[in-house]
DNA sequence: AAATAAATTGCAATCGATTGCAATTTTACA
DNA sequence: TGTAAAATTGCAATCGATTGCAATTTATTT
């Protein structure tokens, strides 16, 4: 167990007494070979502890098994990197991707300086890409699919792009949100998100909506744009209310990391729950339920969105079509909101 | 902009007017090419948007600039990937090897069944290996350790083994967190954890010298042996409370998410954090702030240990020695505990 | 047993970039 | 201007697996 010469299927192949061609194809399960000595190279690879040499493969059949993950984020907010939800993604993402044979290579949009379509798949990095976020702006997004390249995204998949996007339907959750603390007696709700991020964008159409069918007046001073961190709702929440006091009785905000932040605020001030506010969340990430009081919120299947990209660009692969799905939300009731 | 044949090193060098071993040179700035060469060669490349072929370049540098990354997930414990500390721990990575000019291939441990070493490193699919954790048992990871190939464990940096661990003291937080909560005025203080756990184990001696050190007599029953999960947390914490009263008055945790989980158990039954109960947590993720009561935990310093086991992993690359490094914890004192 | 079809296996080119060494050009110096 | 030294550049082999096509072996049929 000393000198590792690293095996090549030279070398196997000339343990088994065959050609490399054989010895391909008999890893490969090519029937052509006949079974017995499939079985006998197969054995001997293992005994051997041998595997193939991926860039060598990679090289010659131009395919790598390997999907790039582009996690899009907000240039000036680093931060979002820590957010539950966009990381359960990712693992989501993993599980996905093993299933179907193929490698996760984790990237952030910060890398891949200028295009990373082009050096993930001109350079036979990966066979394909999966956005995770559309953002504020989807140039780059677009370069890419103009490209033609294979390409999924997560994002808002109702919105008018010329690439594949999954993701829930974000209107229709802003809606519902909104709804329901409207039905539970909310009066003036405050929207907790930038409505020029294209996926909340759609959350605020449906807010909106809402409002408009209830009669209600929307106000500009209802909402409060912020980046999609706790911090930076913390922050705003605390400053609306020194400045202006308690105008509002109710909260949509952009995710659950988000309403926690408000949360906190709210409760330093001694403000009820849900009594003096309301307050609904989005996504449904692991500690909702664990808060005090646990957290009303839009839950988003990201487990069956992740195997819905990672179909959708298996088609893209076989040249199959591919079109933007909508993944099913849920409203989730809990102690943050009166029902 | 239709048929993308895709460029070569050859095509590049042709419209050059060189042969691709300048092509070559120049693009990887090798200073025996005149630099007019190198500047204009490199200014073609990017004005046709050429990237060099990742597969081709490590089949024959063997070299991929890729390292794998693996998730250690303790077998039925899938739930636990949901670990907002595990997942910033990939996010930190994902940085500081991007920094250093490695690309991340993820993976969890379910995947690359029996031995990934193998199938990581001598496939050239990657060129060195972090291990986010050491689970229980670490026979896997003594077998890649025993072979040579380039590894860093993220784990207990004291125990005794035979590679190079980066993590935190776990010992010490363990102690810190229990003297904490005796310094409190706690008395009966319960160890909710998997003593079995690699790293836990490390915090559980700590937990017991600081119980001995204060004169506290330490019984069985005050060891409550779970998985890491918040889920597990609160059903062993009510299930306990249900069975055998409230026999305890501070509680040391094993991570963050396990506190939120009895906290939720304690709260239901409207006990008194931290008057009746005081809790410490473990990592310092995201939202131990944010909640109610904000969450006393020891903090891991995660930037920094990512930065340091990619120094430790490129030390191997290079020959040079690499030793198994502890990085600095905290104690944060917040609301769930008294000071 | 001869002839033809079917089943197996091997030959050799290929994927695209890198690099030791040789060849050529340029610069320096007498 | 001639020649040695220095600076550039090119030739061709190489990394390891895959695959079209040809060659060989085995099975089938008459």
């Amino acid at each position: 167990m000393k000198a590792d010469k690293r095996l090549t299927l030279a070398d196997i192949a000339k343990l088994a007494g065959v050609s490399t061609s054989t010895a391909s194809r008999a890893l490969n399960d090519n029937p052509v070979i006949k079974q017995a000595t499939r079985d006998k190279i197969k054995a001997l690879a293992t005994k051997y502890n041998f595997s193939i040499n991926a860039a060598a493969s990679r090289l010659r059949t131009q395919k790598t098994n390997v999907i790039a993950v582009i996690l899009n984020l907000v240039d000036h907010t680093e931060q979002s990197i820590s957010d539950p939800f966009l990381l359960k993604v990712v693992g989501e993402l993993n599980q996905a991707l093993n299933n179907k044979g193929y490698e996760l290579l984790l990237s952030n949009s910060f890398m891949a300086s200028d295009d990373w379509a082009n050096y993930f798949l001109s350079s036979s990095r990966a066979d394909g890409i999966i956005v995770v976020g559309q953002g504020k702006s989807d140039e780059k997004i677009d370069a890419v699919a103009r490209s033609g390249l294979p390409m999924v995204v997560w994002g808002d998949p109702t919105s008018d792009v010329d690439y594949t996007v999954v993701g829930s339907d974000n209107k229709l959750g802003g809606y519902i949100a909104t709804k329901h603390l409207i039905d539970s007696g909310c009066k003036n709700i405050v929207f907790l998100g930038d409505p020029e991020h294209l996926e909340l964008a759609e959350r605020y159409k449906g807010y909106r909506q809402a409002l408009s069918e209830a009669g209600c007046i929307i106000e500009d001073k209802l909402t409060l744009s912020i980046d999609i961190t706790s911090t930076a709702a913390y922050e705003k929440i605390s400053e609306t209310i020194l400045h202006h006091g308690l105008f509002f009785d109710g909260i949509v905000t952009s995710s659950d990391m988000v309403a926690l932040g408000a949360l906190k605020a709210l409760k330093e001030r001694y403000i009820g729950i849900p009594s003096e506010v309301a307050i609904v969340g989005f996504d449904d990430i692991a500690m909702a339920e664990l808060f005090h009081p646990s957290l009303t919120t839009i839950r988003q299947n990201i487990k069956k969105a992740a195997e819905v990209m990672v179909n959708q660009l298996v088609n893209q692969f076989e040249g199959k079509p591919t079109q933007s799905t909508v993944i099913d939300i849920e409203l989730i009731t809990r102690n943050s909101t009166r029902h």
